[in-house]
Order: structure tokens, then sequence, then C-alpha cells
DNA sequence: CTATTGACGACAT
DNA sequence: CATGTCGCCAATA
């Protein structure tokens, strides 16, 4: 079924988010990359912002590019909960190996 | 059409 | 390191 009132945009946000494996990150900037539009970070969060798409989509393995975790429709605490839950650990706001677990597209 | 809003990024101060 | 400003893009009013 498709159901889908979701833009063109976001459908290939979440398609390549899920495409980020468990124990990894990517960042906004990549993932707007990996779609095609590298200037549309801010966009792309936008459209995780709106789409509250439960464990289909990992939305929380996005993160800003200097590894800090940014935002999250729940709240960052929950975000930071859900990572640490997946085996990825977070310092003081920023996740730790950042550049490690880093998943680039 | 224009204006406003953001889970951002890079740079300037 | 902290704060401010500008640029960028898509969705929405």
């Amino acid at each position: 079924m498709r159901t889908i009132s979701l833009t063109e945009f976001e459908e290939a946000v979440l398609e390549m988010l899920k495409q980020v494996p468990a124990g990894q990150v990517t960042t906004y900037s990549e993932l707007a990359r990996a779609i095609g539009r590298p200037r549309a970070m801010r966009a792309v969060g936008n459209a995780l912002n709106k789409n509250p798409n439960a464990p289909k989509v990992p939305c929380q393995r996005v993160v800003k590019s200097d590894g800090y975790i940014g935002g999250f429709a729940g709240g960052v605490k929950k975000k930071i909960e859900l990572l640490r839950r997946g085996g990825i650990e977070v310092k003081n706001g920023k996740v730790v190996n950042f550049n490690e677990i880093f998943y680039q597209f």
C-alpha cells in the first residue's frame, strides 16, 4: 500500500537512512549528500522531525557533522538513550568514537 | 507569489 | 571555547 503522505524528498531521506547499519551513525549533511542534495541538511532534519517514523527508520542514528547529537522529536535525552541501547556511546552530548562509527554512503 | 520556520554547516568575532 | 551571522533547502501558512 502507499498511503504515503510524504514528499519525494522525505521519502528519499528515510530510504537512505534505513541503509545505515546498526552500531553506526550518519550525519544530516552526509545523508543530504547521499540523496543528491548536498546543501539540504536543514531540510533533511526538517523531514525527520515531521516524520516520527518508528523503528522502521533509525532516526536516532542521525547526528551533526561534528559528532554532536543534534536534536530529536522525542527529546535529545530520548535520542541518546536509544543510541546507547544500540551500542553507541554518547558523552557530553556528543557521540564517542564518532569518526570510527560514522557511516558514509 | 512571499514569509516563516527548522533535528544544520561553515565562518567570523 | 562561546556567540553571532549568513547561507542553504524543503515544507507550510
